[in-house]
RNA sequence: CGCGAGGUAGAGCAGUGGUAGCUCGUCGGGCUCAUAACCCGAAGGUCGCAGGUUCGAGUCCUGCCCUCGCUACCA
């Protein structure tokens, strides 16, 4: 048995509002493992922060003429806002930006640095002069040397799907400022990763293979297997934690070696406050040391933060990394750019006070072994049938019948009956059985052992029918009430980890807040609300959601994607001016498709047969992602038809069609007639 | 291409060698205390496909197909 628990949930990056994705994720089942634990009386450190540094928000300031200080002001508080209104219950909420922050991660950077952890090198990387700054792969653009592909990434080429260094591209091309980016010198500092792979080896695919979950440890072990690079943890930026090494000017820590550390500074603030000595809380073996994150995190999680804690000597190492899966909204990828989400702070909007049903939605259907997809569809049936039909009724029938046989007074019982003696055993397993779930994170099982609690007392109450007895036998309803009020005392307590704010009305719906219910009692005590005890009169616990609501939220989606398709567009830069004769020897053609089908092993290739007066060509083209095969067949399409012919999986293409590229890099044909085509669209 | 996860009733999921299960939805019935809520019953599955191991396979092995993700700055 641990002596503590230190759970931390990710840092949410203060670029953006956050979204259902992130709680679903993340920070519900951390709450509701944190709730659980403190529940039972544990020690625990439920730790988090706003992550403030990195690329990404200097370049946001830039675009919009704010500093980065300003940005993670306004985020910050956004998230933090968002998170306590729905009752994600952090013992300590911290900022990357705070000196204590500052302060700890240049300790650890220099505790690694004093022990000669790191390794110096110096490369050459490309520079943009006119940003005065290093570029990232990703905000390099350019020609695809393998294919041609006039806008390949500096990391990958999508069309052809070629994995690609930077510094191949042709005409690469800054995305920032558009310049052409020179090589420059830089020095860095490495954590060699790789001399730690026989530590990370025994420590997790030896001595965790059973109890993490098999997405996390499939993850890591086909990090380890590919074997592990060196890994620069500092930056030529100038918005971060500077480097604390007296060379290292204009460099900070790479932020996703400062963001970790993070918990740990959130755990000093912490304990500061609180008069704790925060080191236990990261030392002590006998400490519990759990990281909730989303997929996309477990590398940091798993492999390099812990070879930084190991390195360092005396950190004690996470015990379990619940990484989930990703949350789709109604069969889309949330996407923070495209505006396809949905915002925390706007669902409150729509849907006051009812936090809960959210955060029930997002636990039954959590995304713990494979991305799921929310639907509003599904979150007004979760919360009709289950909240309001199934919990919310009980309490309802319970707290409607007391007061109308008892006003409101819990009624002595008789002597147990054996159904009686039934639904109160039946009720006595399930804080073990939801403990079990919660402490494998299994939180939506959880959540479902939870609702049968409600669903017993219904079927209970269908079975003695009380409002029949109470006009033949009515000192037989005094024991039925007496057990159905046990069952919703119950709920109370047992709901608390799950709906905090359920919880909290319907204990003062029972009137319970002076009997102090621990999560222990509901299986100990034999009574949990005893005789004579008075509860208020009844009040809803969940609102009916209307079909109305779901298609106002439906069309706010549509009308945000629509919205995000008609922005106005940066139209590329023009390329330089070409001659007539450079255009007349292109020979372009209408033809029309008559084949189509998808290459086998590829995600966007298609290949195609169209008809071009006599002849049949064969034609492969990377636009699966955006058509299917059946759709295409018959469609005219402008073919150039001398371009050299290219073989692409193993089919030689005779031709190219040309296609309109949009902002969110789909295709579509050319039919600049067509009123979706928004001028400016790039041709090729 | 490589690697990881997933593919079980209309939907969402559980089920790691022994008669296929849960929730929602659908259909039929019951009840009337309750937010037209609750309770009971039924229909609905060749467990992605094809082979193999075994007395016996959703479960183990091999191959293939599909979805999602990762490949190092999207939770």
């Amino acid at each position: 048995m641990p002596k503590r628990y230190t759970i931390t949930a990710a840092l949410p990056y203060t670029n953006g509002p956050i979204h259902i994705g992130h709680l679903a994720g993340v920070y519900v089942p951390a709450d509701i493992y944190a709730r659980y634990l403190r529940g039972q009386g544990k020690d625990v450190a439920f730790i988090c922060g706003s992550d403030e540094h990195g690329v990404a928000i200097s370049l946001k300031a830039k675009k919009e003429g704010k500093t980065p200080q300003e940005v993670i002001d306004q985020y910050d508080q956004l998230i933090r806002t968002s998170f306590k209104k729905f009752g994600i219950e952090f013992d300590n909420y911290s900022r990357t930006s705070r000196a204590i922050h500052h302060n700890t991660a240049q300790e650890i950077f220099s505790d690694l640095y004093q022990k000669g952890i790191f390794e110096e090198k110096e490369t050459e990387q490309l520079f943009d002069p006119e940003a005065n700054q290093f570029l990232a792969d990703r905000y390099v653009t350019g020609t695809c040397p393998i294919c041609q592909h006039p806008e390949a990434y500096g990391d990958q080429c999508e069309n052809c799907g070629s994995s690609l260094s930077a510094t191949e591209l042709i005409n690469p091309q800054s995305t920032i400022s558009g310049s052409q980016p020179e090589m420059r010198k830089t020095k860095h500092w490495y954590l060699p990763l790789n001399q730690y792979e026989a530590f990370l080896k025994s420590w997790i695919l030896e001595g965790h293979q059973s109890d993490w979950k098999p997405n996390v440890y499939g993850q890591v072990k086909s990090w380890i297997d590919n074997g592990l690079q060196p890994r620069a943890v500092t930056r030529d930026l100038d918005w971060g934690i500077p480097v604390p090494v007296s060379d290292a000017n204009g460099k900070v820590l790479y932020v996703w070696f400062d963001a970790p550390i993070g918990y740990i500074s959130s755990t000093k603030e912490w304990a500061a406050e609180k008069g704790k000595d925060w080191e236990p809380y990261w030392k002590d073996k006998d400490t519990q040391l759990v990281h909730f994150i989303g997929k996309d995190n477990i590398v940091f999680h798993c492999i390099i933060f812990p070879v930084m804690l190991h390195a360092s000597g005396d950190y004690i190492l996470p015990e379990n990394v619940p990484a989930n899966e990703f949350l789709n909204l109604e069969g889309q990828k949330i996407s923070t750019s495209k505006n396809w989400a949905v915002w925390l702070h706007e669902y409150l909007e729509a849907f006051p006070d009812q936090q809960d049903v959210l955060r029930y939605v997002l636990t039954a259907n959590a995304p713990e072994t494979k991305d799921n997809d929310f639907t509003w569809e599904e979150f007004q049936a979760r919360n009709n049938n289950e909240l309001v039909a199934i919990y919310g009724n009980f309490i309802n029938r319970v707290v409607v019948l007391t007061h109308k046989y008892y006003d409101g007074v819990v009624p002595s019982p008789e002597s147990l009956f054996k159904e009686d003696q039934l639904v109160l055993d039946a009720m006595k397993l399930l804080p073990n059985k939801i403990g079990h779930a919660i402490t494998q994170y299994r939180f939506r099982e959880a959540s479902q052992l939870l609702m049968q609690l409600a669903r017993i007392g219904n079927k209970y109450l269908a079975d003695a029918e009380p409002w029949k007895q109470i006009k033949t036998d009515p000192v037989r309803v005094t024991t039925i009430m007496h057990t159905a009020l046990q069952i919703a005392a119950g709920l109370a307590v047992l709901s608390e980890p799950f709906l905090p704010h359920t919880a909290k009305k319907l204990t003062a719906l029972l009137q319970l807040e002076k009997l102090q219910l621990k999560w222990d009692d509901v299986n100990q005590k034999e009574e949990l609300i005893p005789t004579d005890h008075k509860i208020e009169k009844a009040q809803l616990l969940f609102q009916k959601i209307e079909d109305v609501q779901m298609d106002e939220q439906r069309a706010k989606l549509a009308s945000s994607a629509k919205q995000n398709q008609s922005e106005t567009q940066i139209i590329a830069p023009l390329k330089p001016q070409t001659t007539f004769e450079n255009f007349t020897a292109l020979d372009l053609k209408v033809a029309q498709i008559i084949e189509a089908k998808k290459v086998d092993k590829t995600k966007k290739l298609m290949e195609l047969k169209v008809q071009l007066g006599n002849e049949i060509r064969t034609v492969v083209s990377g636009i699966a992602q955006d058509f299917d095969a059946a759709e295409l067949i018959g469609k005219k399409v402008t073919l150039l038809t001398n371009l050299a012919p290219r073989t692409l999986k193993g089919i030689e293409s005779n031709g190219m069609i040309l296609l309109g590229e949009n902002k969110q890099g789909h295709f579509v044909f050319v039919h600049p007639e067509d009123e979706s085509v928004q001028n400016g669209t790039e041709i090729h």
